[in-house]
DNA sequence: CTTTTCATG
DNA sequence: CATGCAAAG
């Protein structure tokens, strides 16, 4: 089983550069995408020719148009979704989407980015209140050993390696040491970043460039498009990849194989 | 001598659009641009260039950024300039800046559009106190029979045989029965529209058309851009023209020619 | 630099 | 439909 994740920083403008070309030679079982930039009421057409395809697609918007939003698209009807952290405040945004496949849970999440209006870190608490409520509210099916995914774009690079430009950034939001800590401080609870525990050090695999010019072809990139493993998921990863030639966002998109239960 | 007079929908727009290429080829003794769009720190290379072949040239900018402005482009320089109608809120939108040229005085204005936000009619008692403003002020110099000319985009298009569409459009701003009398009042008091007035019957010249696909094609436009002449300058005009043809924005250049003094 | 919205024409 | 701006990333 195949799971890929994909920030298409806007699913309009992904539309124009060729999106059901590519999305037509995937193998994949359930495609995640984040930054789908778009209403419902908007993106009529574009939601029919992908389930013309023969997808389920299932979308989360954001109140404020033009703004954040995922989407869940999937060869099999999930048999639940929902899509809520119990905050008006977390659930304002469309940020997230977290779908049952049999005994497999996939999680959707586009993690905030810490950035705020004046290129400060205003917005850290706020995707710290994210990143803590998701990671709660999954708990209990992690501690039991259930098998959980929860794929996106995490925005924090987990450390040193996972950037081209570590010394520069430490005061980048999306890898100050608090974000950094705080995904850590995730991962040690019993996730595993999947593309890190294949590839322990393996430099220069990113999934997010600047699209200021000559940056991506430099790959002065960053990894934070991550796959995250429940502990009783683990056994059954196949393999983490990234695919980092897929054109079209800033992002490329990411994933994992998994047995199938 | 040649005067010009073209609504450019952004000067850097055309000059994407090879603005540089038509002027190259133009006799025109002084050109007058409106909607420039832009504030002189943000055209500096174009203002630049234009100066590089030979061109005088005059700008006013609005206080807000991307909106209104006009330019004057001239082959000597004028003798004076002024810009203001003595009113704080007429001049905020830098839609003014009347040259004299030895006894010969040319104003360039871009009258306010009539809509309002809700694409209502709001803005049309501004637009006529601005028309009221700049030929009362004018008028002394009309009456005594100076020479003066008053070119730009009048946003009103003055008889029924200055619009394709004139029955549909009698409740859209531009051409609603008060905004026709106000401009006819105008011309009546001694202000002749060179265009009409040697083109009396004449259907299908129009100076604007609506930018959606086919509307151009079709000829579905508007004369909305005029040159009047006062009473002293009428027996010394050759001719009115408009220039269809020229592309780069949703207004056509139009213009006139007139005896040197 | 990019996507999308908004105000304005 | 198009320009230029702003917010956000």
């Amino acid at each position: 089983m195949k799971v890929i994740s994909w920030n298409v920083n806007g699913i309009r403008s992904v539309f124009k550069k060729g999106f059901m070309r590519w999305l037509n030679t995937q193998d994949a079982d359930v495609i995640c995408l984040q930054e789908t930039r778009a209403q419902r009421d908007q993106i009529r057409s574009e939601l029919a020719r992908i389930a013309d395809k023969g997808w389920f697609v299932h979308l989360v918007a954001a109140e404020k148009k033009g703004y954040s939003g995922v989407a869940m698209l999937s060869r099999k009807d999930p048999d639940s979704i929902w899509t809520s952290l119990d905050s008006d405040e977390l659930d304002r945004e469309g940020r997230l989407q977290v779908a049952r496949f049999g005994d497999l849970t996939i999680a959707n999440g586009y993690f905030p980015n810490g950035s705020g209006k004046n290129r400060d870190h205003s917005r850290i608490p706020y995707k710290f209140r994210f990143y803590e409520a998701l990671f709660d509210k999954l708990e209990p099916q992690r501690a039991s050993g259930e098998r959980v995914l929860v794929v996106g774009d995490y925005n924090t690079a987990p450390t040193e390696i996972d950037l081209a430009r570590p010394k520069s950034n430490r005061k980048t939001s999306g890898f100050t040491h608090a974000e950094c800590d705080h995904l850590n401080a995730i991962l040690n609870k019993g996730w595993t970043d999947v593309f890190r525990a294949q590839h322990p050090n393996e430099t220069g695999h990113y999934s997010w460039w600047s699209n200021r010019p000559g940056v991506r072809e430099k790959n002065v990139g960053w990894r934070i498009d991550l796959t995250l493993a429940s502990s009783g998921l683990l056994p059954d990863v196949q393999s983490g990849f990234i695919l980092p030639n897929v054109m079209g966002s800033d992002h490329c998109p990411i994933g994992v194989t998994i047995d199938a239960s």
